[in-house]
DNA sequence: AAATAAAACCGACCATCGGTTTGTTTATGG
DNA sequence: CCATAAACAAACCGATGGTCGGTTTTATTT
């Protein structure tokens, strides 16, 4: 078979687990190319055949941790009876994965600081954004809600939820309740056809 | 009188006009010290005389451009009638300055990148959060509103207004009228005292 | 199975950066 | 007017991200 691939395969995976790692525990600027390289047992020409540079290892990284964590929201919201119901089911959802302190630490401190904020608003808005937007969608053309504006909407949510995140990587659980209230809250308020 | 002083006070503020202008241009990472050295006609020895680091520098900046943006929203809530009413006022306002490119790349990029997004909340925290946090508690105190958690909400309120001066960055002013729409929403959806 | 191509990987090397150290000028208080 | 400390200068250092010519491993062709 392709032993080829299966070689690439391995060596790149263990780059990005061990830069994971690492940049996790040490934060993105000390983490130098060279402890990757020695958690690995690889050398500079192996890292820099499969990436351009540290940063974008960063890029994978980020894409993967933004899309498991959409995947995993759009999930729970598939046994509701209304759109408006999916759209709150999954922004919970979401928000529950966000709030996983190394999803939310690679989504709003890694990806930020090594792409700079504007690709990494890319990479979120071809996933997690254009999920919540799709949600939006389907729920103004089921005449559920008005949608003036599907963009500023789909933002504000998220900013909301992403702020969410942050609060509980400070607090922990003691906000939980509110931030959840204040978010339905918000949902709810969405203004109504007419 | 203070000839000393007043050399010092010259050196600092050229050192940070300059290294602000750099980094606006540049980014914090591509801008380096040499480059404010040469601009500035110092050398090392005097940045590292006023400045721990590089870092240190954008402290100052950040806590400056943090500073002058709360002091001008708060001027523009003085002739509010109710406590509700400044709230939204200052926030508006607010909100018009940290649209202003300048600002908001200072206080949402450069800052938590060279601060850490730690940092950074812990000098917003103790700059325009407080002032929110102050205008929350006094329209609670005067029963304008009920207040489970003026953490969690002077957050969310922040939060939005942190997202809307982003989509003015990458938008510009078509998304205006809708983020003040769903801002004024938000104020006004907050819970009434009971 | 030999020969050739192509991909994966190695590791010495380099320019450059942030920061340190040591030395020199300038001002101020006694 | 001198002692002392602040302000500034500049040579220097370790470390870092990235490059590059070469070697080994896998795939393809003859």
């Amino acid at each position: 078979m392709a032993l080829q691939t299966e070689r690439r395969e391995k060596t790149r995976t263990a780059l990005l687990r061990h830069a994971r790692r690492l940049m996790l525990r040490h934060g993105y600027e000390a983490t130098t190319t060279q402890m990757i390289l020695e958690a690995t047992g690889l050398s500079k020409g192996a890292l820099y055949h499969h990436f351009a540079g540290k940063a974008e290892m960063v890029e994978a990284i980020y894409t993967d941790t933004s899309r498991q964590a959409i995947t995993a929201a759009s999930r729970s919201a598939d046994k509701a009876r209304s759109h408006l119901e999916a759209l709150r089911k999954s922004a919970l959802a979401w928000l529950d994965e966000i709030r996983q302190p190394v999803t939310a630490r690679i989504l709003f401190e890694l990806g930020p600081q090594a792409l700079g904020w504007q690709r990494a608003r890319e990479i979120e808005d071809e996933n997690s954004l254009a999920a919540m937007t799709a949600s939006l969608e389907a729920a103004h053309a089921a005449g559920e809600i008005a949608l003036p504006s599907a963009l500023v909407t789909a933002r504000m949510i998220n900013a909301l939820m992403a702020e969410a995140a942050f609060l509980h990587l400070e607090f922990g659980d003691s906000t939980r309740k509110e931030v959840e209230r204040t978010l339905t809250a918000f949902l709810e308020a969405l203004p109504r056809p007419r």
